[in-house]
DNA sequence: TTCCATT
């Protein structure tokens, strides 16, 4: 709370700054009132600046820009909903010239302290027409750099952009992004390179397609996580599956993008709606919920518990690939839906025809996991972090979730790895009745900003699982004008 | 084998 007001103060103290003494660049002293901030030339360019440290606001940046012209509009990309900083601004300059100059004298010219890469200054997205001609390259080898890949692709048009994505020690990944002047251009480049060769020592041919979406990119890490989701925790993932709530998440997420072109989907994460139906039919039919759970059936096993989930926290939060302790996919999750659990005809087979296929799927599913399989796993993992263990820490208000009707057997296991795809997560608790030791069917999870539980509300409120939906709301703050 | 951010 004190984050929002703070950001408002901010806010009202910049419109108060608003006019400004006369930029360096500008000759004479401002006509008092006249000419607000100036007028922009009808060619101006407005410009993105990337790389910037998330501790510089506008008024620390002026300077650094006015120095090629007078400024009409520097503006610091601020999450709407938190006012967090995302590392970059729009810039325009009253005149044309001044953002060229910019550009030449900045744009990879200069790394701001505590950047790694230098810092971006190019037209904005915005002013550019031409739809997609952006290119993902794939497969090529490890060896490859942007000059080898800049003359690969020349011969098609003009390239704006070319950039071999590389690992933190600056190995390549054996990928590339190659931005062309056009989109007839980049359909050119796919038509006559995709597939046409095969790089030494790449495994298969060269890929050239037109890279992901931003959305796009969001559904490839949702599902990258489910993946994740199902290796660690087999125990879990059936019945009451957190692949259905992700994949529920994931449809929503999504809005046309699947539903013209699944094919990137692997076959192991393809859902419909209809699946997803019959996940909840099964866990509705009283399935024994986790079959090598201990015996309470309330707690997963310890190990999974404490261990695994701080080692999904590390990809996510700090975008570490190398981290990641688990190369590639399992065999066994492809097993379960290869065995009919998933992929049902479309016609809406009643509860009797669902429950028995379903019910072999988990199974034969179990059956491949004894507890010892688990067990390195999480081994694997250094030092597990008591992230669980801590008792029940707030995040700050507009970050906590109240979640009621979970399914009885949630823990906070469960609880924890169903919310962990949006974002970080501080604490998370199942209410437990004192008596019973059963679950209250209601818990907290608080995330470190209020950006990730509104993502939670979105994606999560009112999901199915079984016969009930999920409330997912924001906690209700605490009230000291209010003690009752 | 999909990036650092694009109001």
């Amino acid at each position: 709370m004190a984050r929002l007001t703070e950001s408002e103060a901010r806010r009202q103290q910049q419109q108060l700054l608003q006019p400004r003494p006369s930029p360096v660049g500008s000759s004479g002293p401002e006509p008092p009132g006249g000419q607000p901030d100036g007028m922009k030339d009808l060619d101006a360019i407005k410009l993105f600046v990337g790389q910037i440290p998330r501790n510089l606001d506008e008024k620390d940046l002026k300077p650094l820009f006015e120095q090629f012209g007078r400024i009409y509009e520097l503006t610091v990309l601020k999450d709407p909903y938190t006012g967090m900083h995302k590392g970059c601004a729009f810039l325009t300059y009253c005149a044309r010239d001044s953002a060229i100059k910019a550009q030449t004298a900045l744009h990879e010219q200069k790394t701001l302290p505590g950047m790694a890469r230098p810092i971006q200054v190019k037209p904005a997205d915005s002013e550019s027409r031409g739809g997609d001609r952006k290119l993902f390259v794939g497969m090529l080898n490890k060896q490859q750099s942007e000059e080898d890949v800049l003359r690969l692709f020349q011969p098609f048009g003009v390239i704006d952009e070319c950039t071999v994505l590389r690992g933190p020690d600056g190995s390549s990944k054996g990928c590339a992004f190659v931005k062309f002047s056009s989109h007839t251009e980049a359909q050119a480049a796919i038509h006559a390179l995709h597939g046409s060769q095969t790089m030494p020592g790449a495994s298969s041919s060269l890929v050239v397609k037109f890279a992901d979406t931003d959305k796009e990119r969001t559904l490839r890490r949702m599902q990258q996580m489910v993946g994740q989701l199902g290796i660690l925790t087999p125990s879990l993932t059936l019945p009451f599956s957190p692949y259905s709530a992700y994949a529920q998440a994931l449809m929503q997420q999504q809005t046309t993008v699947l539903s013209t072109s699944g094919s990137y989907l692997s076959p192991g994460v393809a859902f419909s709606p209809c699946h997803i139906q019959q996940i909840g039919a099964v866990s509705l039919n009283g399935l024994p919920a986790t079959p090598i759970a201990p015996a309470s059936g309330l707690h997963s096993p310890p190990l999974l518990g404490t261990a695994a989930v701080p080692s999904l926290v590390a990809p996510i939060t700090n975008g570490f690939a190398g981290v990641v302790p688990f190369p590639g996919g399992h065999p066994a999750l492809e097993t379960v839906y290869a065995n009919g659990l998933v992929p049902y005809p479309a016609q809406s087979p009643t509860v009797a025809e669902t429950l028995h296929p379903a019910f072999s799927g988990v199974q034969q599913y179990t059956a491949m996991y004894p507890t010892a399989a688990i067990t390195p796993i999480a081994h694997s993992v250094p030092q597990p972090p008591p992230l669980l263990q801590q008792q029940q820490r707030e995040g700050p208000e507009g970050c906590n979730l109240f979640i009621y009707h979970l399914p009885q057997e949630f823990g906070d296991t469960e609880l924890t790895q169903m919310f962990l795809p949006f974002g970080n997560i501080i604490s998370s608790k199942v209410f437990m009745d004192r008596a019973t030791n059963q679950s209250k069917c209601f818990g907290f999870v608080s995330f470190d900003n209020p950006a990730s539980a509104q993502t939670a509300i979105q994606a999560m409120n009112g999901f199915q699982i079984g016969m009930k939906r999920l409330k997912v709301q924001l906690k209700r703050p605490k009230d000291p004008g209010h003690p009752y």
